[in-house]
RNA sequence: CGGGGCAUGGCUCAGUUUGGUAGAGCACCUGGCUUGGGACCAGGGGGUCGCAGGUUCGAAUCCUGCUGCUCCGACCA
């Protein structure tokens, strides 16, 4: 390829619309264009990575005997009905509707369009395990899409779905793909880290999420230094931590005006921030209200709550809401509530003594209370959101945090989907059972983006070789001096007889312009052919990683750079 | 959905407070000159100022409504 035939428009300038780097860099150096909100074009530089990316996917995916095939998008709504999800989904689903008025959707997700397809042919526990895939657009209509390809409505998705005949069977299928996914990453050249996950709606589910450590991943990671424990902060679980015993004193109303904030009180009452009851309150999909307790410093991890009351969707309550329970906002303690609410109290918060808690009442807090005493009814949980610090769930050291893109997911579906879209088969018994599920996802598109996150400086991006639209480019320092093009026109045909995947940057511009495109746009090994080294036969071979440059005969440089790229 | 901000040529922005008929830099076209880090000179093309109403002799500018984008909070690959 010539840089004069491709269309790479760069940009001297950053679009003021572009926050995080990735999004900056995609629209300056000419990958990506936004159609909408949330909706893109992929360039030709762009298309070339996705293209890199789904190939690794597909070696590695193939290496563990899954084949490739093709669901629709549009999916019909009697199928997502089947399942429950039409409603599940809720807005964040693309629906359309036909010139017959039936109901579709743009696929979010494809277990209900592959279960079906299962369930029809597979009858044998000969047939199994079987694992297939694709790699498709998704559609998800997102409350925000942000960060341009990190949180798309429309991006790519490499989707995998395994069926075996037993529970041994899917633990063998998830490995294959905990394994695969670690090779596809590593080759990506990226770094990352599986993490243990929430298994969400699906109960105890076994899930890890692979999430590129990157500064601004929305995604907060534990992790812990002395073993291997990683998990994602939603899913970790925390030990009760058992206050001191002391002696129960009566109840106290204390006026505590304008202290509405857990430490505003806290200060207020002189009590340390450890002795304090917080209560956040939330409603579900019903509007009932639910009052989360914790301690006054630990914060709710709504995940686990999410779980613990089997709420669709949990969202800050409104003010009418909570007096509707008798409650007053900033002042709030299950004490005093009517029966409309639902209280779930942290175990943490059920063995502290003499505690300050809100009193229902503006302007009033409770001293002394003893949840156990006068907390009355409550579901006692594991509701607490980790934080740093905190002791690691297995082996006890301080935990760290960080931050993580989650590009991938394999999940343990088991029999969710199998049984209600009644996919079955018969054993070795000639008994009927479900198909025991697993499913794997990779964001491809945001595996793109996760890696200019992790590799880019103020220039511009270094892609790593294995995922890098080009992998050298060759720049003239004069395009219209003879002999300067007749040594790159020769190294370009030497590369390509080479196998190596190579631009000649041919414009007529300025070899300023050209540098600058270049690192922009982040090639790993640039070729510069130079006036200055044209007498000696050689030209200089820099490496966007270090910057490191060295300078090469004109008859070995093919092979220089083959070599090089291995190690890069 | 809640809360901020923005919308003027392809890009970045000025002009809006105090109405008077649209401007800069970059990009683009032509010619010249130039080639190791986004050159220079000369000439040129391109904008019904997001949309719809209204006020006014006159609106990018004032008023009303809408739309789109973007950032901060609850979802997800």
């Amino acid at each position: 390829m010539r840089t004069s035939k491709l269309y790479a428009p760069t940009l001297r300038q950053t679009p003021a619309e572009a926050e995080v780097p990735s999004h900056q860099l995609m629209l300056r150096a000419g990958f990506i264009r936004k159609v909408a909100g949330g909706v893109y074009t992929y360039l030709p530089l762009a298309w070339r990575t996705l293209r890199k990316i789904e190939q690794i996917i597909r070696e590695e995916i193939e290496a563990k005997d899954g084949q490739e095939l093709a669901l629709p998008i549009v999916q019909p709504a009697e199928l997502w009905k089947e399942t429950g999800r039409w409603a599940v989904f809720g807005e964040e689903m693309f629906r359309l509707v036909d010139r017959h008025n039936r109901e579709f959707c743009l696929g979010p997700t494809h277990e209900e369009i592959i279960t079906d397809l299962v369930r029809n042919e597979v009858r044998s526990y000969k047939q199994l395990p079987l694992l297939l895939y694709q790699i498709q657009n998704k559609y998800r209509d997102e409350i925000r899409p942000r960060f341009g390809l990190m949180r798309g409505r429309e991006f790519i998705m490499k989707d995998g779905y395994s069926f075996d005949k037993d529970e041994a069977g899917l633990d063998k299928s998830y490995k294959d793909m905990y394994e695969a996914y670690s090779k596809i990453f590593s080759r990506c050249g990226l770094t990352f880290r599986p993490v243990e996950a929430d298994g969400g709606a699906i109960g105890n589910a076994t899930t890890h999420e692979f999430t590129v450590l990157a500064e601004t991943g929305e995604s907060d990671i534990v992790y812990c230094e002395k073993c291997d424990y990683a998990a994602n902060a939603e899913k970790s679980e925390l030990k009760v931590i058992v206050a001191p015993e002391e002696e129960a004193l009566p109840l106290e109303k204390v006026h505590t005006p304008n202290a509405k904030t857990i430490e505003e009180v806290a200060t207020f009452l002189d009590t340390p921030i450890e002795k304090t009851v917080k209560a956040v309150i939330f409603q579900n999909e019903k509007e009932q209200v639910i009052c989360a307790l914790v301690r006054g410093d630990h914060e709710v991890n709504d995940v686990k709550l999410q779980n613990i009351t089997g709420a669709i969707s949990l969202t800050m309550a409104e003010d009418s809401a909570i007096s509707k329970v008798g409650g007053v906002a900033g002042f709030m303690s299950p004490i005093g509530l009517n029966k409309d609410v639902i209280v779930v109290a942290d175990a943490t918060v059920m063995e502290m003594h003499n505690a300050v808690c809100g009193a229902n009442e503006q302007d009033y807090h409770y001293k002394n209370a003893n949840p156990k005493r006068d907390f009355g009814d409550v579901i006692v949980a594991d509701i607490r959101l980790i934080a740093e610090g905190d002791p690691c769930p297995h082996c006890g050291a301080p935990v760290k945090m960080t931050h993580g893109i989650e590009v991938g997911q394999v999940f343990k579906l088991g029999t969710k989907y199998s049984e209600a879209l009644g996919a079955t088969f018969l054993d070795e018994n000639g008994k009927e059972k479900p198909l025991i599920m697993g499913c794997y996802g990779i964001g491809v598109s945001r595996t793109m983006a996760a890696a200019i996150e992790q590799f880019h400086d103020e220039n511009g991006i270094i892609w790593p070789v294995a995922i890098a639209p080009f992998e050298v480019v060759i720049v003239p320092i004069n395009a219209k001096d003879e002999a300067q093009m007749q040594i790159a026109e020769k190294l370009y045909a030497d590369m390509k007889n080479a196998g190596i995947d190579v631009l000649l940057d041919d414009r007529k511009d300025r070899a300023g312009v050209k540098f600058k495109d270049a690192d922009l746009i982040g090639y790993p090994v640039r070729i510069t052919v130079s006036p200055k080294l044209l007498d000696e036969n050689e030209v200089e071979i820099k490496v966007r990683k270090d910057g490191a440059t060295s300078t090469v005969k004109v008859n070995i440089c093919a092979e220089t750079v083959k070599e090089m790229l291995k190690t890069l």
